[in-house]
DNA sequence: TTGTAGGCGTTATCAC
DNA sequence: GTGATAACGCCTACAA
């Protein structure tokens, strides 16, 4: 009961050869019936599992792929993960998971990881940091799919985000056009196009209405810690604070709510809020969020479908990026500005 | 710039051979400082990094554990895996991540994965079913570790959980002494060590006080679903309904809150709460609830610990159980029940 | 201290 | 249809 059994012990039990074990079990050539029964018998009484190492080792790329994410903490990412694994298991696919904690150093050890080349491609949101190391992988033709994000002029990898421009857009808008002129914006940091884009929605919609820019109202702030928390008292100490914000980084909008919760800001009353991301507690809280949801599961989706058809070569080499369009879900945040 | 170095161009580039650029990757035998400094320029300007797969199949273990958690888009297994993901690294292991949903079905497909010797160990939550094929494994001599909860009458694997049967007892308790003498009980299901257990301190803290156990306020849900919901209202349309209850399954809090947010039930004044997991948005909601808060990264750690020095075979062969202290948040959700 | 050679478990290529 | 046999890339006796 110790060793697992081999394909040459199945091929002995079955009085074939290894080949022909080799090939039932991977449907690549003839095999007679009858010797196919026993062999299916001999692998059903062993026990007997093909070894994943050393598939891999004779055959091309692993069915594997990586899964490099900021951090499983944020719902927006476990989910997002959960999806990709079950996306990935209707394809046969394994998933390792490397989380980068938002830390380029964290990123560069995973990414030194995924180049022993033990999974067949990756699936990652990436600091911002790195870049020759993301290079160096596609270079290896490493089918890399950045998610979510991506890094601004890093060309030669595939990218699946929301439409980041035209949510920032909408949700200012919406703020907009209910009588808000001071808006705030609290994106994630610019070294990554989901922080680049939500600005320049931002800015389009102002633009649209004519509204100026007053620079001290856009605040891009990290994703660890809490400087989400500082930015927001700041906006709202200035002589005329906003009357309202958009929260345009998932992993600030606890931060954020927290501190308004102890300075006593009334939502909507004092503040109107839209935040990025629906969460599943964002209708449990008073008052209920307006937000903005991304669909995890259509992001999930075509990532993994990108990486598998890359692996399988089934694409042109020219890197696709593709973009879905993201829900904008009014609830009870938002209302007209206090007039006076 | 397509096919990766091996070992063997290593080698002819440094001048020696693959059993010297080996020793020194492994620091497994001796090396001549010169030589050394050789290999380390070769692997260097080579950009070699060595095939998992190729090492994984002349070594022993594979470097890799599995990890087949329940569901990630509940946020306890969400930080879960963010932990294990985190100590699994410091110990330079790579984690697969599979899901069960909780369906047996998909738990099954995923064991007989595991089963390819692809990892080295595994820790997961078991859904309650499949005992056959937990059972083979652990014959295979394969590392599990069962995190959270795990299967009654299955011995030979380890158990990393909070002291359960302390934990409902204190929270029952905790109602008790506030003066209730109702209290329901949502335990996940029976199937499953968590829902015995908390049930059992349930019934532990009511004889204690000589309190008499009434069947229907007991009722244990499955994880999916809304059956959380249901249970609520049925007990709460009970002749005698409880006055406060405790929601000892994780994946119906927040079910059984929107429920109870839709019937216009007041918390505490009409029903105290308390649930099991302290989740990111417990006290951002109001009222900020009294929760078990279960220690992750204490849960997180020993699991790791366990399967890494199992597959290192540290360990002697007999079964740990390893219990860690949860701890009880009192906030704002449980007070003294209406008199009259 | 170093190099040679055999083995790990599959798949793939060919003769038969 | 089938069965040897050579890779695949690394590790590790064992010999030098």
């Amino acid at each position: 009961m110790k060793k697992a059994a081999t394909i040459r012990d199945v091929a002995a039990r079955a009085g074939v050869s290894v080949s022909v074990v080799s090939r039932v079990l991977n449907d690549t050539g003839p095999v007679a019936p009858a010797k196919r029964a026993q062999v299916l018998e001999a692998i059903e009484e062993l026990g007997y599992r093909p070894k994943a190492a050393a598939r891999q080792l004779s055959q091309e790329r692993p069915d594997t792929i990586g899964l490099l994410l900021a951090d499983l903490a944020n719902p927006f990412f476990a989910r997002l993960a959960d999806r990709v694994v079950a996306e990935a298991r209707s394809r046969e696919l394994q998933v390792v998971l490397m989380t980068t904690q938002e830390d380029p150093h964290l990123e560069e050890q995973a990414l030194r990881t995924l180049l022993d080349r033990s999974v067949g491609g990756v699936i990652g949101t990436p600091t911002g940091h790195n870049v020759e190391h993301w290079e160096k992988l596609a270079k290896l033709e490493m089918p890399v799919v950045f998610v979510d994000r991506a890094i601004e002029g890093l060309d030669q990898v595939d990218v699946v985000s929301i439409e980041n421009v035209e949510s920032a857009a909408t949700a200012t808008g919406h703020l907009l056009d209910r009588g808000h002129r001071r808006i705030g914006l609290v994106p994630g940091p610019l070294d990554t196009t989901t922080g680049i884009e939500r600005v320049r929605g931002y800015e389009r919609a102002l633009a649209e209405r004519g509204v100026a820019r007053d620079d001290r109202l856009v605040r891009p702030v990290p994703f660890r810690g809490e400087s989400g928390a500082d930015v927001m008292a700041q906006m709202l100490a200035l002589d005329e604070p906003p009357t309202a914000v958009v929260v345009a980084n998932t992993a600030q909008v606890r931060v954020v709510l927290r501190m308004l919760a102890q300075g006593r800001v009334s939502i909507p009353d004092d503040l109107s809020l839209v935040v990025f991301d629906d969460n599943p507690w964002t209708d449990l809280i008073q008052p209920p969020l307006t937000a903005v949801r991304q669909p995890i599961d259509m992001l999930a989706l075509h990532s993994v479908d990108l990486v598998h058809a890359r692996m399988r070569q089934k694409l042109p080499p020219s890197p696709r990026r593709v973009r879905v369009a993201a829900e904008f879900l009014e609830r009870s945040s938002t209302a007209e500005p206090r007039t006076g």
